[in-house]
DNA sequence: ACAAAAGTGTTGTTACTACACCCATGG
DNA sequence: CCATGGGTGTAGTAACAACACTTTTGT
């Protein structure tokens, strides 16, 4: 039941994504993003590493603390919402929804996908924020259908690989792909140089296409 | 005294900043930012309304919120930071000290002001923000002395207003600047075109001088 | 006339996009 | 030998920095 307190609750919430088959997808817990109330003296994120395999995670950073005192019907309850990024493979309890497609979230949790959702985009664009997405080798193939699916834009194969190794994003590691069975040119192998958060380049990102 | 409690107390603080004098100064209350306990159901917004005039601010955004329960010697006390920004008439209580040599501060607080610099620096090069620190209507030259304190790089006002003319930030306003005594053109007047935060241009910055 | 400050014209650079083209493989 | 997918070469473009030049004032 709802009820005023003279003290909030806190929780701390995290958007994790992933792109999987060509798709943005966030883990859930039923109706709600994973989330862990902050009962003991510890920091938000050790909260949150009880509800979520945080070494699972290949980026955890904050995004926002939301404090209307009726964000929730079930009393005063502060959360701070997290940004989590996991490449296709991790493992995580919990299930995988299309971004694009939720259902109805419980609270404000929509909003918090959208906000994670919308910090990505940016990032991608000026850091080298891709690598927290991506396996630890791919080809320019792959790479450019993670970042169609988080960025929601066309990206060309041929200047997605241009700008990451002017950058500096980049770099070619040694063996190929094999092609498919309807052949093709086999795909060299690329892989992140730093895979912590890095600003790359300030002044400039990847633009959609007109 | 420090101690243990089963519930942490949590406070708004707001780093709220300035330009005058061609430094960036930020407000104090003592040696620590402004800044109020959440204490009744309301938002942090409401609660930093206690320690500060609000409507002074042209601009207010929430930065992080820091839980380390070692941040103070008072306990267990969570702390959401906010940046604020006031054009440099404003009317605050308290006492401006430039940015760039600050008394050492209580707690986490100097870690907060470099936050809302960083924040500040980033915002001021791709979108409108600018329009926080200015006043309503200005020449280029005084335009310029902001960027260049804010940004702690040199700007040129040539360039300045072009790039902020093209991106539509900026428009003309009847009225001149009269010269000094030492003579000089008059200056033409400008005025921001919108006092709200838009992100005016996604893909581009104001780079500094090589 | 001359110094000072504001504003304009112009050139060059850089990081990008777009697209034509070439390469390596499977059937 | 041709379809398929990968990769390179190259031209065009937009936004910008740099700087020489012109304009308008005060003394």
């Amino acid at each position: 039941m709802a009820h005023s307190r003279d003290t909030p609750t806190h929780v701390a919430l995290a958007a994790v994504l992933r792109v999987r088959d060509h798709s943005l997808e966030v883990l859930l817990d039923g109706n709600a993003l994973p989330g862990a109330e902050l009962t003991r003296p510890e920091t938000l994120e050790a909260a949150l590493g009880r509800a979520l395999e945080l070494s699972a995670l290949a980026h955890l950073e904050q995004l926002e603390t939301r404090s209307d005192p009726r964000r929730t019907a079930r009393g005063w309850e502060l959360a701070t919402a997290y940004l989590g990024l996991a490449p296709a493979d991790a493992e995580l309890a919990g299930r995988w929804h299309a971004v694009g497609a939720l259902p109805p979230l419980v609270d404000d949790h929509t909003r918090i996908v959208a906000a994670a959702q919308a910090r990505l985009r940016a990032k991608l664009s000026y850091t080298n924020l891709g690598f927290a997405l991506a396996p630890e080798a791919f080809t320019i193939s792959e790479l450019r259908e993670i970042f169609v699916a988080a960025l929601g834009y066309d990206v060309s194969a041929t200047n997605l690989q241009r700008v990451l190794v002017r950058r500096g994003v980049l770099e070619p590691v040694a063996g190929h792909r094999a092609p498919g069975r309807s052949g093709g040119r086999p795909a060299a192998l690329f892989s992140f140089v730093a895979r912590r958060l890095e600003v790359t380049d300030e002044f400039a990102a990847l633009r959609p296409p007109r």
